[in-house]
DNA sequence: CGACTTTGACCGGCGC
DNA sequence: GCGCCGGTCAAAGTCG
């Protein structure tokens, strides 16, 4: 990522992605919208289908019905602007919110947003997610008990590329791009969508080949390269550039589309219709008080939601990994 | 046979 | 102008 920059304060900030930790290990899915003003939405759950339990099979039956509670959303509110492009930093901030049925130990710092629980009491957090913002990057930590799970991921809004390359005596149009850096096994991380390789080039300093693929819509020319990073061999890195035009294909597990509402990334749906296939958000499937109560007491200190400090500049791939990627797990 | 991947060639931007 | 580099094209190969 040679052209990350800081991004406007009012740029566009939609995207789609997912993550996961490799094959045969349980998965995670999470989403960012735009989500208001100042707001992020970030959405997570395990991509565990109800009758796909084999999924699970090596888990025993009440980590596996944990598994398929963790999963909740948080808003996470840019306070204040980013400053002008550069290292300045400071003027982003961060908070998070907005937990249905994940909720952070110490609530008493969570400023009384949650929508969508439909009034159901606090619910002891199975799971957290910690986030930060920087002038344009998001990171967030799910953990589950008290061990962070390693999902890291941090956003990019990169720079829309104005009308400079001409191609054939035409302008060709950059659309936004936003990066994400996945810690996954794999190297193209399944999102919903269905991709066409169209390309694949060695990168400078980096023993790991890029990747280029293309949407199979031909209506959507949204396009996205994947490379895994030459500082962390165990992180990927998943650039997207341009909107989706229509809806995800499904996941490929025999998931179907499932939005409650249409759902462009022009769009910003309200926080009841924010749906995607293969997710289960609480207010779909209630936590179970079982598995609550198999929570140890103590659990909760685990979940403390903090705000780290607003990065000071804009990180490297190693500055930024080294800063969130806990210890013991590089 | 269609969808998809692979891979070398090609093109344009950019820095020197 | 030249070379490097990122990005794309397109033909050939692979797979189900």
């Amino acid at each position: 990522m040679d052209d990350t920059e800081n991004p406007d304060p009012g740029t566009e900030f939609t995207s789609e992605s997912s993550w996961t930790r490799g094959p045969g290990s349980d998965r995670a899915n999470c989403f960012f919208s735009n989500h208001g003003e100042n707001s992020i939405l970030c959405e997570f759950g395990w991509n565990l289908q109800p009758d796909e339990p084999a999924r699970f099979r090596d888990l025993d039956p009440v980590e596996a019905e944990e598994r398929s509670d963790l999963a909740g959303n948080l808003e996470i509110q840019q306070l204040q602007g980013p400053s002008s492009a550069g290292s300045g930093g400071g003027g982003a901030d961060v908070s998070t919110s907005n937990y249905p049925s994940v909720s952070s130990s110490s609530s008493e710092d969570l400023p009384d947003k949650s929508t969508g629980s439909g009034g159901k009491p606090p619910e002891i957090p199975l799971v957290a997610a910690n986030a930060r913002l920087a002038p344009s990057m998001i990171t967030v930590f799910i953990s589950h008990r008290r061990s962070i799970i390693s999902y890291i991921c941090y956003t990019h809004v990169l720079p829309v590329r104005s009308t400079k390359v001409k191609k054939k005596g035409q302008k060709r149009i950059r659309q936004p791009r936003f990066a994400f850096v996945t810690k996954s096994e794999v190297d193209h991380l399944e999102d919903g969508y269905r991709w066409r390789k169209y390309g694949q080039k060695a990168v400078k300093n980096s023993p790991f080949p890029r990747s280029y693929y293309r949407c199979t819509n031909s209506k959507c020319i949204v396009k996205k390269r994947v490379e895994r990073s030459s500082e962390d061999p165990t992180t990927v890195i998943t650039t997207y550039e341009g909107q989706h035009c229509h809806h995800t294909a499904g996941f490929p597990r025999g998931g179907i589309i499932s939005h409650e509402a249409t759902f462009s990334s022009h769009m910003t749906p309200p926080t009841s219709q924010f749906h995607y296939p293969g997710m289960r958000l609480p207010r779909e499937n209630p936590p179970s008080t079982v598995v609550q109560s198999q929570l140890p007491v103590g659990a909760r200190e685990g979940y403390t939601v903090h705000v780290p400090t607003p990065t000071p500049q804009l990180p490297t791939d190693e500055g930024l990994l080294g800063d969130i990627v806990p210890p013991g797990m590089r």
